[in-house]
DNA sequence: CAATGGTATATCGCATACTATTTTCGGGCA
DNA sequence: TGCCCGAAAATAGTATGCGATATACCATTG
């Protein structure tokens, strides 16, 4: 965590610690090092990291307004747990901001938008051919994210991102099985063809089976 | 700022520092007693509150992430400064949350979710009236929160809680002329009285002239 | 006179120490 | 045995100080 001297000497910092934290923290959640509920103890942190108390507070309070920590005040911080209800409301405030990403990315219909996802795409389908769960979830966030971005809509693209976090969260803790983790892969081709294709109705019909149905029963 | 013996006697600090700090703060910005690219010294506040500046920074980071101030690093910290083409994208955002949230509350038809609405629409119009422009601008808020809230959807309503201030933002630096205010305070009604018809589609398209069509040509 | 460089000042980032509150846990009591 | 209470430990909230960096201002030079 610190620097090296070279890097003080030439004053390369270019995160500040509390950046830094906030990074491998959100990393260990999302990765599933850390798990919903986990408790979260700031001064156990810090020591770890080799850092005061003050950058892991700020971290922290920016882990909550992510929504990946529960800060209970004068007590210790958790881990979001997110239960199926939530999961549910999640799933479907994505739909509509996909939707709308995709549907600006419909009306652009510019070829280097679309490389990205692309890209995204290919990756995230050779993640998975090579057993690569968590290489997997990486580039499916990075495709959806893309899709954002490309919208031309900065709050949108800034809003998604944000978002992305629970959702990435919730993909962590519901263990998908890999057959499901295929046919996703595959939609995301899917989603691009249609674009391309400017066929808005049926992107916005397949992105909510790609986000929705899939969750499983409704309870 | 200093708590009153009696309420630290009878331990009823509810708020931390950096809480009231927080809403006093995002008070003097949302009610244009900052002004957009106003310089924030952490100090400064901190002498003015009287308190140390701990609890400001937290503050600070608070309002950052909601969008309302910028803070550069290792120098100080500013309001943001909305441009019309981030405009133009807030707005558009806003639109697909609210028809988001309008769709729910179509489907839901509950009398007793309505409520909320069209009480925030009468004391809008009644503020209006009473020639209380900041009166009007917290009623036509709280209208919009009551919609997401009444979504049923949680995330959807913490997600537009927050995007709120960057709307409110915006209504104070658009000085927009009290016809058109006039004009929207009679939209409230007309939504409320499609969302019990259950026009979706009227709703829908309401709700783009009440948000987007009204920001004036798009440059 | 403009551009450049250097110094002083303003301001933040982080560490440390202290205080206040919450949580935990063990022992007494019904 | 189960529960309540109190003390001790754990933990967060805040204050203060120092060091580092960015900004602003002024002098110097071409």
């Amino acid at each position: 965590m610190a620097l090296s001297p070279t890097e003080r000497a030439i004053g390369l910092m270019r995160q500040s610690y509390a950046d830094q934290v906030y990074n491998h923290i959100k990393a260990m959640i999302l990765s599933g090092n850390l798990r919903q509920g986990d408790k979260i103890v700031e001064d156990k942190i810090a020591k770890r990291f080799g850092v005061s108390r003050t950058p892991i507070r700020e971290a922290l309070t920016r882990l909550q307004l992510y929504g990946l920590v529960h800060l209970q005040p004068r007590s210790y911080a958790e881990v979001v747990t997110i239960d199926s209800s939530e999961a549910r409301d999640i799933a479907d405030v994505r739909f509509h901001l996909e939707r709308m990403a995709f549907g600006l990315l419909v009306e652009r219909n510019d070829a280097a938008t679309i490389e990205p996802l692309q890209r995204a795409a290919a990756d995230a389908r050779r993640a998975l051919d090579g057993g690569d769960r968590a290489g997997y979830f990486e580039h499916d966030s990075t495709f959806h994210i893309a899709a954002a971005e490309g919208s031309g809509n900065g709050e949108l693209a800034l809003l998604y991102r944000r978002f992305e976090n629970k959702v990435q969260l919730l993909r962590i803790a519901q263990e998908v099985p890999i057959e499901r983790l295929e046919i996703y892969a595959q939609q995301h081709f899917d989603l691009i063809d249609l674009v391309v294709a400017g066929r808005r109705a049926a992107v916005d019909e397949l992105l909510n089976v790609h986000i929705i149905h899939d969750l499983g029963p409704r309870s």
